[in-house]
DNA sequence: ATCACCGGTGGGAGCGCTCCCACGGTACCT
DNA sequence: AGGTACCGTGGGAGCGCTCCCACCGGTGAT
């Protein structure tokens, strides 16, 4: 049972104090060599990082998280594990740009779960106990009270998709009003005029501005807004069905549909097909997202790509910055910190 | 639940020695209390937990990880993020499973990811440093060196998909070679006698097993098998189309295709539109994994839907308890564990 | 010459916990 | 009665690291 002097010798990991004596040093500078300290001489850091290279030595985690008080760990918080985020590209990706940005540092990443009481529970305790430095939240909806404990607890967080225009932690997010904009601008520019769009839920901020976006595309093209052309969804395929057959039984000369999601715009083509109005043809049809099923659906879908990729480094480096800032503690000096990405149109056979 | 005062206290967290005082109790009795020792009175026990609750203690982790040397961590190892794996619901599901499960215990889940070259040297670093307790391995490829690496260095791990038949690591699968019988079945039912195969990557064991529940199928409906019927695919769209355009080439008279992902059936059924060939009248189309391209393809795929949520929860199961057993170091008495799950044919449209 | 200073260094003092030994007490033997 | 067996309990001794203070010798200023 690995007690203590036991597997010291034999299969144990070496210690920074073998590591001083194999150099012929003091604890407390093999320590300064390992964390990169300026004030050690060429040749005494050469002859650490040489006894460090012949014991392949590793520093322990819990050690100097335990005397330093801080864990290198960053945690990704991910809410309601059944939705639809969790299945699209959409998570994956981000994961995809939050290892990568991630893996160039010593920071490991953490993923927790808070959809259940009991799993948010256990996260409260766990922010509370200090446990990770630092927290990546995403899809946070606007009553959410995470971000609120996160603050009082000062823990340095970066929310991805702002809840609001007053968004008070630091945020990434993808340009959806512009987002919004390309999608209506490509519609016209295909000779649409009745545009509709399928909203997603309302009470979340990116979809907000994604109506923000399509409103003011047709209205700078100098077209009237419509508004029964604008039919809220809730990002489901069964929300976009109900919507488009609420918009077909209000306008059913429309001859555009701009879908906040292509799940939505998946859900709104069953109609359009159950309706014999044939894609594009009768009506175009653009999504959001640029998931699988855009490319797989019939016609390809038309849709909106966000970088989500980046959108996940852009995250890490933010988070990084301002576990950075808060370190020496300069207490709140900081500006508040933001960014947004932007979106790319992909044109296929839907428009 | 809230601590009242302690909080108020700046020195930040209360610890265990915090919470003897309050209970009149000494820190090793407490330390009992916290780890359910049953060497603790009842009297005591009652007088701890209310200190604990009163003061809000959580314990530090990286004193216990420390002091105790084990993490309460577990990895899992996220190999070439680039690849279909990533993307597809298979990844969500089974984070899904490994979090509802992990939920239950005070485990926390890193992720690391494993891709690049400089990856998986930093996870080698890693996992010499035994930073974790265990280790989840998924989609790993027959020739990856990480399973005897593990081995090596004595680390409980549970691998999903089983390189081989031989697979010397606890290991999760779901029953691939059921899975293909049932679709051959089904499509036997529906009176098709010219039924081919896409295969997935052969070096892929759970691909092999398909192929072996294709022929089997077949052969116990006495139908022999005809070799020209079985295409090698590699689980990408593309290659499902090149398999599909070779098949056709062959045995024009193919009356069902049995996909051995549903991304080669996607590729697959591309193909059998442009040669003018009906879905289901003409040529009857099965796919596997049940992933939202099934749902949303046309028409809607026939699909071998796996457990993987299930498997997630299996895996940590599996690995938990690998995991307790190595801790009073019982040394090797264990039997491999294995365990394999049931899948489910979903009926649509496209057979 | 003296003094102040500074870069480079060694090592003590913890960080908060677990492990384990020692200890007093009770219960049961001989 | 003494002995032996436990219980339940307190607290010392670390775990491997960072932090920080003291120290040393070499500068440049006085």
């Amino acid at each position: 049972m690995a007690g203590h002097g036991a597997r010291s010798r034999s299969g144990g990991r070496p210690t920074l104090e073998e590591v001083a004596a194999r150099a012929g040093v003091g604890r407390g500078t093999v320590s300064r060599v390992i964390n990169g300290s300026p004030r050690v001489s060429d040749a005494t850091r050469a002859a650490v990082e040489a006894a460090v290279d012949e014991l392949g030595y590793v520093p322990n985690t819990a050690a100097r998280a335990l005397a330093a008080n801080r864990t290198d760990a960053i945690a990704l918080v991910v809410p309601e594990p059944e939705t639809r985020f969790f299945a699209e590209p959409y998570f994956s990706d981000m994961l995809k740009g939050v290892g990568a940005e991630l893996s160039e540092t010593e920071m490991q990443l953490l993923l927790i779960f808070a959809g259940s009481d009991r799993e948010r529970q256990r996260l409260a305790q766990y922010l509370a106990a200090h446990r990770v430095d630092g927290v990546l939240l995403v899809s946070v909806h606007a009553d959410d009270p995470l971000p609120d404990l996160l603050a009082q607890l000062e823990i340095p967080a970066v929310i991805s998709g702002p809840r609001s225009a007053a968004e008070t932690l630091t945020s990434v997010d993808s340009d959806n009003y512009g987002g919004a904009r390309s999608a209506v601008e490509h519609l016209l520019s295909r000779g649409r005029t009745r545009i509709a769009h399928i909203t997603g839920r309302l009470d979340v901020y990116g979809a907000q501005r994604r109506v923000d976006g399509y409103r003011e595309a047709l209205l700078d093209a100098g077209h009237a807004v419509d508004e029964h052309l604008i039919q809220p969804g809730d990002f489901t395929e069964e929300g976009g069905r109900r919507a488009m057959k609420e918009l077909l039984a209000r306008r059913p000369d429309v001859d555009a549909v701009f879908a906040g999601s292509d799940v939505m715009a998946a859900g709104a083509r069953q109609v359009l097909r159950e309706e014999g109005r044939v894609i594009p043809d009768d009506v175009a049809l653009v999504g959001y997202d640029d998931s699988a099923i855009a490319r797989h659906m019939d016609p390809p879908l038309t849709s909106v790509r966000q970088p989500i990729e980046e959108m996940g480094r852009s995250m890490i480096d933010l988070l990084l910055a301002e576990i950075a800032d808060r370190r020496p503690a300069t207490s709140r000096g900081l500006e508040r910190r933001q960014a947004v990405l932007a979106t790319e149109l992909v044109t296929r056979a839907s428009s």
